[in-house]
This record gives structure tokens, sequence and C-alpha cells, in this order.
DNA sequence: TGGGTGACTAAGT
DNA sequence: CACTTAGCCACCC
């Protein structure tokens, strides 16, 4: 119990995405993760229907992908904000997990 | 109440 | 690492 009003889901996925700071980045999983669940996909679901307000580009793939279809958009936040990245042959950016990964609790 | 959807993840190839 | 398949969870109609 003790949920405060308005702390559903979607409220503490914002939350925790407005928690990360600049030039580093979580992953879904880990962001459903901070919430105690596992709904990795959901917390894509409110990204897509309620990011515009949070750091989305700071929440990517467990592969270090950033969000489908919006990898150039975050790319210019990543450039802007000095986050770790790592670049493919075919000029396919993706972040640097190892480095950038940002644990809450940590 | 039930079923479909998706800015995902893990495991296998 | 890239692609494919199956499993998951929360949301919406």
């Amino acid at each position: 119990m003790s949920q405060q009003p308005g702390a559903d889901f979607i409220s503490r996925v914002l939350d925790v995405v407005a928690s990360i700071p600049p030039g580093r980045v979580m992953t879904y999983g880990d962001v459903a993760a901070a919430l105690g669940s596992r709904a990795a996909r959901a917390v894509g679901q409110v990204m897509s229907h309620y990011g515009s307000d949070v750091p989305w580009w700071r929440v990517v793939r467990s592969s270090g992908h950033p969000a489908i279809d919006h990898e150039a958009r975050a790319l210019e936040y990543f450039r802007a904000e000095g986050t770790p990245l790592k670049w493919s042959r075919d000029g396919v950016h993706r972040v640097d997990l190892v480095v950038a990964r940002y644990d809450p609790a940590r």
C-alpha cells in the first residue's frame, strides 16, 4: 500500500526515466526492474505515449540500440551530452552500455 | 471479461 | 553481432 496519489505504473516509469543523469542510459528492462516489474515492453508503451516529457533517448534496448525509429533523434542528444557511443561498419550507432549504463541503486 | 498490441528480452541459429 | 522465435507484462477497446 502506501502508493503515492497518482503513482501508477506510468507515473513511476516517467519518474525513473527523468532520474537518469545526462551522459548515462538505462535499458527498458532496467527501468522495469526499478519498478519491481519485468514489463520492459510496457515501459516502451509508456514512452511512446508519454515519453515526450522525459529524456526518452536515455532509455535504450539491451543491445545498446536506441528506441526503434528514433535512432537519428537520439543520436543528436547523445552527441550533445557526450554519451559514450560505438559504431558499426554501416554507420549504425549504439550506446556503449559497458560505460554508459546507469544503475540508480548504485 | 477477453483478446490484441507493442519505443522489449533472452535464447538459439 | 545480426536475424528469428517464443515468452512477458501492462495498456486499450
